[in-house]
DNA sequence: GTCTATATAGCGATAGAC
DNA sequence: GTCTATCGCTATATAGAC
Protein backbone atom coordinates (compact mmCIF):
# COMPACT_ATOMS: atom_id res chain seq x y z
CA UNK A 1 0.00 0.00 0.00
CA UNK A 2 1.19 3.52 -1.03
CA UNK A 3 2.22 6.15 1.48
CA UNK A 4 -0.92 8.35 2.34
CA UNK A 5 -1.23 11.79 2.59
CA UNK A 6 -4.17 13.93 4.03
CA UNK A 7 -4.29 16.89 1.96
CA UNK A 8 -3.33 17.75 -1.39
CA UNK A 9 -0.15 19.09 -2.01
CA UNK A 10 -1.40 22.56 -3.32
CA UNK A 11 -5.23 24.15 -3.16
CA UNK A 12 -5.90 25.34 -6.56
CA UNK A 13 -7.02 28.51 -6.63
CA UNK A 14 -7.03 29.26 -10.03
CA UNK A 15 -9.49 29.15 -13.13
CA UNK A 16 -7.41 26.41 -15.38
CA UNK A 17 -6.27 24.55 -12.06
CA UNK A 18 -9.31 23.84 -11.43
CA UNK A 19 -10.32 22.92 -14.75
CA UNK A 20 -7.36 20.35 -14.97
CA UNK A 21 -8.73 19.28 -11.77
CA UNK A 22 -12.18 18.60 -12.66
CA UNK A 23 -10.93 16.95 -15.94
CA UNK A 24 -8.94 14.39 -13.84
CA UNK A 25 -12.47 13.60 -11.56
CA UNK A 26 -14.44 13.10 -14.60
CA UNK A 27 -11.60 11.20 -16.24
CA UNK A 28 -11.15 8.93 -12.70
CA UNK A 29 -15.31 8.42 -13.22
CA UNK A 30 -15.30 7.13 -16.60
CA UNK A 31 -11.86 5.21 -16.20
CA UNK A 32 -13.21 3.39 -12.80
CA UNK A 33 -16.76 2.42 -13.93
CA UNK A 34 -14.97 0.85 -17.43
CA UNK A 35 -12.17 -0.33 -15.65
CA UNK A 36 -13.03 -1.29 -11.69
CA UNK A 37 -10.94 0.49 -9.02
CA UNK A 38 -7.90 -1.93 -9.25
CA UNK A 39 -7.60 -1.63 -12.91
CA UNK A 40 -8.34 1.93 -12.77
CA UNK A 41 -4.84 2.96 -12.51
CA UNK A 42 -3.51 6.62 -11.96
CA UNK A 43 -1.66 6.55 -15.40
CA UNK A 44 -4.94 5.48 -17.31
CA UNK A 45 -6.94 8.47 -15.83
CA UNK A 46 -4.34 10.84 -16.25
CA UNK A 47 -4.02 9.64 -19.74
CA UNK A 48 -7.99 10.16 -20.43
CA UNK A 49 -7.92 13.32 -18.76
CA UNK A 50 -5.42 14.08 -21.53
CA UNK A 51 -2.56 15.41 -18.58
CA UNK A 52 0.55 13.66 -17.32
CA UNK A 53 0.64 11.37 -14.04
CA UNK A 54 2.35 14.28 -12.54
CA UNK A 55 -0.39 16.75 -13.05
CA UNK A 56 -2.62 14.16 -11.08
CA UNK A 57 -0.47 14.11 -8.13
CA UNK A 58 -0.14 17.58 -8.01
CA UNK A 59 -4.15 18.01 -7.37
CA UNK A 60 -4.50 14.49 -5.36
CA UNK A 61 -2.28 12.93 -2.45
CA UNK A 62 -3.41 9.69 -3.62
CA UNK A 63 -5.25 7.27 -5.28
CA UNK A 64 -7.42 6.89 -2.85
CA UNK A 65 -8.07 10.73 -2.62
CA UNK A 66 -10.00 10.79 -6.07
CA UNK A 67 -12.22 7.60 -5.17
CA UNK A 68 -13.02 9.32 -1.99
CA UNK A 69 -14.39 12.91 -3.86
CA UNK A 70 -16.40 10.92 -6.47
CA UNK A 71 -18.03 8.82 -3.88
CA UNK A 72 -18.75 11.66 -1.70
CA UNK A 73 -20.32 13.61 -4.03
CA UNK A 74 -22.13 11.54 -5.46
CA UNK A 75 -23.63 10.65 -1.68
CA UNK A 76 -23.98 14.23 -1.32
CA UNK A 77 -26.10 14.72 -5.03
CA UNK A 78 -28.21 11.82 -3.77
CA UNK A 79 -29.15 13.40 -0.20
CA UNK A 80 -29.36 17.31 -1.73
CA UNK A 81 -31.60 15.85 -3.96
CA UNK A 82 -33.65 14.38 -1.19
CA UNK A 83 -33.86 17.75 0.46
CA UNK A 84 -34.47 19.43 -2.35
CA UNK A 85 -37.81 17.75 -2.78
CA UNK A 86 -38.26 17.87 0.97
CA UNK A 87 -38.43 21.77 0.41
CA UNK A 88 -40.52 21.43 -2.15
CA UNK A 89 -43.41 20.34 0.53
CA UNK A 90 -43.87 16.16 1.46
CA UNK A 91 -46.91 15.03 0.32
CA UNK A 92 -49.35 14.67 2.71
CA UNK A 93 -50.43 10.42 2.32
CA UNK A 94 -47.70 8.20 2.86
CA UNK A 95 -47.84 5.89 0.19
CA UNK A 96 -47.06 9.03 -1.91
CA UNK A 97 -44.62 10.04 0.11
CA UNK A 98 -43.35 6.67 0.38
CA UNK A 99 -43.05 6.75 -3.73
CA UNK A 100 -41.01 10.17 -3.74
CA UNK A 101 -38.24 8.58 -1.49
CA UNK A 102 -38.05 4.96 -3.42
CA UNK A 103 -38.00 7.65 -6.89
CA UNK A 104 -35.12 9.26 -5.65
CA UNK A 105 -33.45 6.41 -4.80
CA UNK A 106 -34.17 5.08 -8.35
CA UNK A 107 -32.70 8.25 -9.92
CA UNK A 108 -29.74 8.31 -7.31
CA UNK A 109 -28.73 5.02 -8.46
CA UNK A 110 -29.93 4.97 -12.45
CA UNK A 111 -27.31 7.42 -13.07
CA UNK A 112 -23.81 5.74 -13.41
CA UNK A 113 -24.67 2.17 -12.07
CA UNK A 114 -20.80 1.04 -13.26
CA UNK A 115 -19.16 3.99 -11.29
CA UNK A 116 -21.77 3.57 -8.09
CA UNK A 117 -20.63 -0.19 -8.33
CA UNK A 118 -16.79 0.21 -7.95
CA UNK A 119 -17.30 3.24 -5.60
CA UNK A 120 -20.05 1.67 -3.02
CA UNK A 121 -18.96 -2.37 -3.52
CA UNK A 122 -15.37 -3.04 -5.05
CA UNK A 123 -13.50 0.03 -3.85
CA UNK A 124 -11.82 -0.07 -0.19
CA UNK A 125 -12.94 2.33 2.26
CA UNK A 126 -11.37 4.18 4.26
CA UNK A 127 -12.42 5.45 7.92
CA UNK A 128 -13.44 8.98 7.19
CA UNK A 129 -15.77 7.76 4.13
CA UNK A 130 -17.02 4.78 6.47
CA UNK A 131 -17.85 6.99 8.79
CA UNK A 132 -19.47 9.77 6.68
CA UNK A 133 -21.88 6.68 5.07
CA UNK A 134 -22.61 5.78 8.50
CA UNK A 135 -23.47 9.39 9.82
CA UNK A 136 -25.83 9.81 6.15
CA UNK A 137 -27.51 6.57 7.23
CA UNK A 138 -28.37 7.36 10.76
CA UNK A 139 -29.76 10.33 10.30
CA UNK A 140 -31.95 9.16 7.36
CA UNK A 141 -33.58 6.60 10.09
CA UNK A 142 -33.92 9.30 12.21
CA UNK A 143 -35.74 11.27 9.85
CA UNK A 144 -38.30 8.30 8.90
CA UNK A 145 -38.73 7.55 12.41
CA UNK A 146 -40.24 11.09 13.12
CA UNK A 147 -42.30 10.65 10.12
CA UNK A 148 -43.57 7.66 10.95
CA UNK A 149 -44.12 8.83 14.44
CA UNK A 150 -45.91 11.62 13.43
CA UNK A 151 -47.83 10.02 10.97
CA UNK A 152 -51.60 8.39 12.34
CA UNK A 153 -51.84 6.07 9.77
CA UNK A 154 -48.96 4.39 10.58
CA UNK A 155 -49.84 0.94 12.70
CA UNK A 156 -46.04 -0.50 12.85
CA UNK A 157 -45.13 -1.38 17.12
CA UNK A 158 -41.43 -1.00 16.48
CA UNK A 159 -41.01 2.15 15.01
CA UNK A 160 -37.00 2.67 15.17
CA UNK A 161 -36.51 -0.84 13.67
CA UNK A 162 -39.52 0.00 10.99
CA UNK A 163 -37.34 3.23 10.21
CA UNK A 164 -34.57 1.31 9.77
CA UNK A 165 -35.70 -1.23 7.69
CA UNK A 166 -37.76 1.46 5.88
CA UNK A 167 -34.67 3.23 4.53
CA UNK A 168 -32.24 0.39 4.06
CA UNK A 169 -34.72 -2.15 2.09
CA UNK A 170 -35.39 1.16 -0.63
CA UNK A 171 -31.88 1.47 -0.48
CA UNK A 172 -30.52 -1.69 -1.02
CA UNK A 173 -33.17 -3.26 -3.20
CA UNK A 174 -33.17 -0.69 -5.39
CA UNK A 175 -29.33 -0.79 -5.34
CA UNK A 176 -29.77 -4.75 -5.96
CA UNK A 177 -32.32 -4.35 -8.92
CA UNK A 178 -30.49 -1.75 -11.18
CA UNK A 179 -27.03 -3.68 -10.28
CA UNK A 180 -29.07 -6.50 -12.00
CA UNK A 181 -29.85 -4.61 -15.16
CA UNK A 182 -29.71 -1.31 -15.76
CA UNK A 183 -31.98 -1.39 -18.93
CA UNK A 184 -34.92 -3.04 -17.25
CA UNK A 185 -37.69 -0.53 -16.99
CA UNK A 186 -38.53 0.21 -13.27
CA UNK A 187 -41.88 0.60 -12.64
CA UNK A 188 -43.04 -2.70 -12.10
CA UNK A 189 -40.01 -2.97 -9.36
CA UNK A 190 -41.39 0.83 -8.01
CA UNK A 191 -45.41 -0.54 -7.88
CA UNK A 192 -44.30 -3.59 -5.41
CA UNK A 193 -41.69 -1.78 -3.32
CA UNK A 194 -44.37 0.94 -2.33
CA UNK A 195 -46.93 -1.58 -1.53
CA UNK A 196 -44.77 -3.70 0.47
CA UNK A 197 -43.78 -0.93 2.46
CA UNK A 198 -47.05 0.88 2.46
CA UNK A 199 -49.04 -2.41 3.87
CA UNK A 200 -46.44 -3.16 6.07
CA UNK A 201 -46.48 0.61 7.56
CA UNK A 202 -50.23 0.50 8.03
CA UNK A 203 -51.89 -2.79 8.30
CA UNK A 204 -53.32 -2.89 11.78
CA UNK A 205 -51.92 -5.16 13.70
CA UNK B 1 -3.72 -8.37 -13.72
CA UNK B 2 -2.10 -11.74 -13.16
CA UNK B 3 -2.43 -14.87 -16.12
CA UNK B 4 -5.51 -16.90 -15.13
CA UNK B 5 -5.34 -20.88 -15.06
CA UNK B 6 -8.54 -22.80 -14.52
CA UNK B 7 -7.28 -26.10 -13.14
CA UNK B 8 -4.55 -26.64 -10.27
CA UNK B 9 -1.51 -27.92 -11.81
CA UNK B 10 -2.06 -30.83 -9.33
CA UNK B 11 -4.97 -32.73 -7.73
CA UNK B 12 -4.55 -33.63 -4.48
CA UNK B 13 -4.83 -37.05 -3.95
CA UNK B 14 -3.10 -37.91 -0.53
CA UNK B 15 -4.24 -36.66 2.96
CA UNK B 16 -1.50 -34.73 4.03
CA UNK B 17 -2.06 -32.75 0.46
CA UNK B 18 -5.45 -32.34 1.37
CA UNK B 19 -4.58 -30.61 5.17
CA UNK B 20 -2.40 -28.66 3.45
CA UNK B 21 -4.95 -27.68 1.11
CA UNK B 22 -7.55 -27.17 3.85
CA UNK B 23 -5.31 -24.66 5.96
CA UNK B 24 -3.99 -22.70 3.33
CA UNK B 25 -8.06 -22.29 2.80
CA UNK B 26 -8.73 -21.13 6.55
CA UNK B 27 -5.81 -19.61 6.19
CA UNK B 28 -7.21 -17.51 3.35
CA UNK B 29 -10.52 -16.61 4.59
CA UNK B 30 -8.38 -15.21 8.31
CA UNK B 31 -6.53 -12.98 6.19
CA UNK B 32 -9.24 -12.02 3.73
CA UNK B 33 -11.48 -11.90 6.33
CA UNK B 34 -8.70 -9.54 8.43
CA UNK B 35 -7.24 -7.54 5.53
CA UNK B 36 -9.74 -7.03 2.87
CA UNK B 37 -8.70 -8.80 -1.09
CA UNK B 38 -6.22 -6.52 -1.84
CA UNK B 39 -4.01 -6.66 1.10
CA UNK B 40 -4.98 -10.18 1.18
CA UNK B 41 -1.61 -11.49 -0.27
CA UNK B 42 -0.72 -15.15 -1.07
CA UNK B 43 2.85 -14.67 0.69
CA UNK B 44 0.51 -13.61 3.44
CA UNK B 45 -2.57 -16.06 2.92
CA UNK B 46 0.74 -18.72 2.84
CA UNK B 47 2.13 -17.33 5.66
CA UNK B 48 -0.49 -17.69 7.93
CA UNK B 49 -0.80 -20.85 6.92
CA UNK B 50 2.55 -21.92 7.67
CA UNK B 51 3.55 -23.17 4.26
CA UNK B 52 5.37 -21.15 1.94
CA UNK B 53 4.67 -19.42 -0.96
CA UNK B 54 5.41 -22.55 -3.79
CA UNK B 55 3.44 -24.94 -1.58
CA UNK B 56 0.29 -22.54 -1.85
CA UNK B 57 0.72 -22.48 -6.11
CA UNK B 58 1.19 -26.26 -5.94
CA UNK B 59 -3.00 -26.38 -4.86
CA UNK B 60 -4.11 -23.68 -6.40
CA UNK B 61 -3.29 -21.94 -10.27
CA UNK B 62 -3.79 -18.43 -8.74
CA UNK B 63 -5.43 -15.82 -5.77
CA UNK B 64 -8.78 -15.48 -7.75
CA UNK B 65 -9.22 -19.70 -7.18
CA UNK B 66 -8.83 -19.06 -3.51
CA UNK B 67 -10.85 -16.58 -3.60
CA UNK B 68 -13.69 -18.42 -5.63
CA UNK B 69 -13.58 -21.53 -3.59
CA UNK B 70 -14.41 -19.83 -0.82
CA UNK B 71 -17.11 -18.27 -2.05
CA UNK B 72 -18.65 -20.78 -3.55
CA UNK B 73 -18.52 -22.90 -0.96
CA UNK B 74 -19.81 -20.55 1.80
CA UNK B 75 -23.19 -19.90 -0.84
CA UNK B 76 -23.42 -23.43 -1.15
CA UNK B 77 -23.28 -23.71 2.98
CA UNK B 78 -26.30 -21.31 2.52
CA UNK B 79 -28.55 -23.01 0.18
CA UNK B 80 -27.98 -26.72 1.35
CA UNK B 81 -28.98 -25.47 5.00
CA UNK B 82 -32.22 -24.45 3.39
CA UNK B 83 -32.44 -27.29 1.16
CA UNK B 84 -31.79 -29.48 4.49
CA UNK B 85 -35.10 -27.36 6.04
CA UNK B 86 -37.16 -27.74 3.19
CA UNK B 87 -36.41 -31.31 3.05
CA UNK B 88 -37.25 -31.90 7.03
CA UNK B 89 -40.99 -30.52 6.14
CA UNK B 90 -42.18 -27.00 5.17
CA UNK B 91 -44.35 -25.47 7.43
CA UNK B 92 -47.91 -24.86 6.66
CA UNK B 93 -48.61 -20.89 7.50
CA UNK B 94 -47.09 -18.74 5.29
CA UNK B 95 -45.45 -16.77 8.50
CA UNK B 96 -43.81 -19.39 9.43
CA UNK B 97 -42.27 -20.26 6.34
CA UNK B 98 -40.99 -16.77 6.17
CA UNK B 99 -39.58 -17.16 9.47
CA UNK B 100 -38.11 -19.66 8.32
CA UNK B 101 -36.27 -18.48 5.40
CA UNK B 102 -35.40 -15.12 7.04
CA UNK B 103 -33.94 -17.33 10.29
CA UNK B 104 -31.58 -19.21 7.50
CA UNK B 105 -30.45 -15.93 6.03
CA UNK B 106 -29.23 -14.87 9.14
CA UNK B 107 -27.86 -18.29 9.96
CA UNK B 108 -25.61 -18.30 6.65
CA UNK B 109 -24.41 -14.25 7.30
CA UNK B 110 -24.07 -14.45 11.59
CA UNK B 111 -21.31 -16.76 10.98
CA UNK B 112 -18.40 -14.60 9.65
CA UNK B 113 -19.71 -11.14 8.43
CA UNK B 114 -15.83 -9.49 7.52
CA UNK B 115 -15.15 -12.62 5.09
CA UNK B 116 -18.65 -12.40 3.88
CA UNK B 117 -17.60 -8.29 3.04
CA UNK B 118 -15.11 -9.26 0.95
CA UNK B 119 -16.45 -12.25 -0.57
CA UNK B 120 -19.63 -10.74 -1.82
CA UNK B 121 -18.97 -6.79 -1.87
CA UNK B 122 -15.03 -6.29 -1.91
CA UNK B 123 -13.44 -8.45 -4.56
CA UNK B 124 -13.26 -8.48 -8.22
CA UNK B 125 -15.98 -11.27 -9.61
CA UNK B 126 -14.65 -13.80 -11.78
CA UNK B 127 -17.53 -14.70 -14.59
CA UNK B 128 -17.78 -18.35 -13.47
CA UNK B 129 -18.70 -17.41 -9.98
CA UNK B 130 -21.02 -14.09 -11.16
CA UNK B 131 -23.24 -16.81 -13.47
CA UNK B 132 -23.24 -19.08 -10.42
CA UNK B 133 -24.63 -16.88 -8.20
CA UNK B 134 -27.05 -15.12 -10.44
CA UNK B 135 -28.67 -19.15 -11.24
CA UNK B 136 -28.65 -19.33 -7.51
CA UNK B 137 -30.31 -16.22 -7.26
CA UNK B 138 -32.92 -16.91 -10.20
CA UNK B 139 -33.55 -20.73 -8.53
CA UNK B 140 -34.53 -18.93 -5.40
CA UNK B 141 -37.15 -16.43 -6.60
CA UNK B 142 -38.75 -19.43 -8.75
CA UNK B 143 -39.10 -21.38 -6.19
CA UNK B 144 -40.61 -18.86 -4.20
CA UNK B 145 -42.49 -17.76 -7.06
CA UNK B 146 -43.60 -21.15 -7.48
CA UNK B 147 -44.53 -21.17 -2.95
CA UNK B 148 -46.38 -17.96 -3.52
CA UNK B 149 -48.27 -18.60 -6.72
CA UNK B 150 -49.54 -21.54 -4.66
CA UNK B 151 -50.46 -19.80 -1.45
CA UNK B 152 -54.33 -19.22 -1.19
CA UNK B 153 -53.28 -16.54 1.69
CA UNK B 154 -50.95 -14.81 -0.61
CA UNK B 155 -53.29 -11.59 -2.77
CA UNK B 156 -50.17 -9.96 -4.28
CA UNK B 157 -50.84 -8.79 -8.09
CA UNK B 158 -47.04 -9.24 -9.13
CA UNK B 159 -46.34 -12.40 -8.29
CA UNK B 160 -43.03 -12.34 -9.97
CA UNK B 161 -42.03 -9.51 -9.39
CA UNK B 162 -43.04 -10.11 -5.61
CA UNK B 163 -41.03 -13.40 -5.69
CA UNK B 164 -37.99 -11.20 -6.56
CA UNK B 165 -38.68 -8.58 -3.77
CA UNK B 166 -39.10 -11.48 -1.27
CA UNK B 167 -36.02 -13.16 -1.90
CA UNK B 168 -34.03 -10.08 -2.38
CA UNK B 169 -35.55 -7.98 0.81
CA UNK B 170 -34.30 -11.00 2.56
CA UNK B 171 -30.68 -11.58 1.20
CA UNK B 172 -30.04 -7.88 1.33
CA UNK B 173 -31.61 -6.72 4.41
CA UNK B 174 -30.09 -8.98 6.38
CA UNK B 175 -26.83 -8.72 4.82
CA UNK B 176 -26.80 -5.04 5.68
CA UNK B 177 -28.05 -5.45 9.05
CA UNK B 178 -25.39 -8.28 9.85
CA UNK B 179 -22.83 -6.00 8.55
CA UNK B 180 -23.94 -3.05 10.71
CA UNK B 181 -23.49 -4.62 13.90
CA UNK B 182 -22.64 -8.28 13.85
CA UNK B 183 -23.04 -8.36 18.03
CA UNK B 184 -26.96 -6.77 17.84
CA UNK B 185 -29.41 -9.37 18.99
CA UNK B 186 -31.75 -10.22 15.60
CA UNK B 187 -34.48 -10.83 16.94
CA UNK B 188 -36.33 -7.70 16.78
CA UNK B 189 -35.09 -7.30 13.11
CA UNK B 190 -36.37 -10.62 12.21
CA UNK B 191 -40.07 -9.95 14.15
CA UNK B 192 -40.43 -6.73 11.96
CA UNK B 193 -38.99 -8.25 8.71
CA UNK B 194 -41.37 -11.22 8.40
CA UNK B 195 -44.22 -8.93 9.58
CA UNK B 196 -43.27 -6.85 6.66
CA UNK B 197 -43.19 -9.55 4.09
CA UNK B 198 -46.63 -11.04 5.74
CA UNK B 199 -48.54 -7.74 5.20
CA UNK B 200 -47.13 -7.24 2.18
CA UNK B 201 -48.12 -10.68 0.94
CA UNK B 202 -51.57 -11.43 2.26
CA UNK B 203 -53.29 -7.87 2.33
CA UNK B 204 -56.13 -8.36 0.55
CA UNK B 205 -56.13 -5.54 -2.43
C1' DG C 1 1.48 24.57 -14.01
C1' DT C 2 2.65 20.86 -16.70
C1' DC C 3 5.64 17.78 -18.49
C1' DT C 4 9.09 13.52 -18.98
C1' DA C 5 11.65 10.30 -16.83
C1' DT C 6 12.39 7.49 -13.13
C1' DA C 7 12.67 5.62 -8.15
C1' DT C 8 10.77 2.51 -5.22
C1' DA C 9 8.35 -1.22 -3.89
C1' DG C 10 5.28 -4.98 -3.64
C1' DC C 11 2.66 -8.03 -6.17
C1' DG C 12 1.63 -12.68 -8.39
C1' DA C 13 3.79 -16.36 -10.07
C1' DT C 14 7.84 -19.61 -11.36
C1' DA C 15 12.14 -22.42 -11.21
C1' DG C 16 14.59 -25.67 -9.30
C1' DA C 17 17.00 -27.63 -5.02
C1' DC C 18 15.96 -30.80 -1.48
C1' DG D 1 5.49 -32.33 -1.30
C1' DT D 2 7.68 -28.46 0.36
C1' DC D 3 10.95 -25.19 0.35
C1' DT D 4 14.03 -20.85 -0.90
C1' DA D 5 15.12 -17.55 -4.04
C1' DT D 6 13.90 -14.70 -7.47
C1' DC D 7 11.82 -13.16 -11.94
C1' DG D 8 9.04 -9.98 -14.37
C1' DC D 9 5.81 -6.74 -14.13
C1' DT D 10 3.07 -2.82 -13.02
C1' DA D 11 1.66 0.21 -9.64
C1' DT D 12 2.04 4.54 -7.01
C1' DA D 13 4.51 8.34 -6.32
C1' DT D 14 8.59 11.73 -6.91
C1' DA D 15 12.23 14.81 -8.99
C1' DG D 16 13.46 18.13 -11.74
C1' DA D 17 13.41 20.26 -16.58
C1' DC D 18 10.72 23.50 -19.07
Amino acid sequence: MPERRLKPRKVPGQLRALETRGRLLEAAARVFAAHGYAAGTTNRIAEEAGHSIGSLYQYFPNKDAILLELASAHARAGISAIEQRLAEGLPDALDDRIRLFVQAALDNHRDDPALHAVLFEQAPRPPEFAAFLRDAERGAVETAAALLGADPTVTVADVPMAAFLTVTTIESSVHRFIARDPSEPTDRFENELVTMLVRYLTTPP
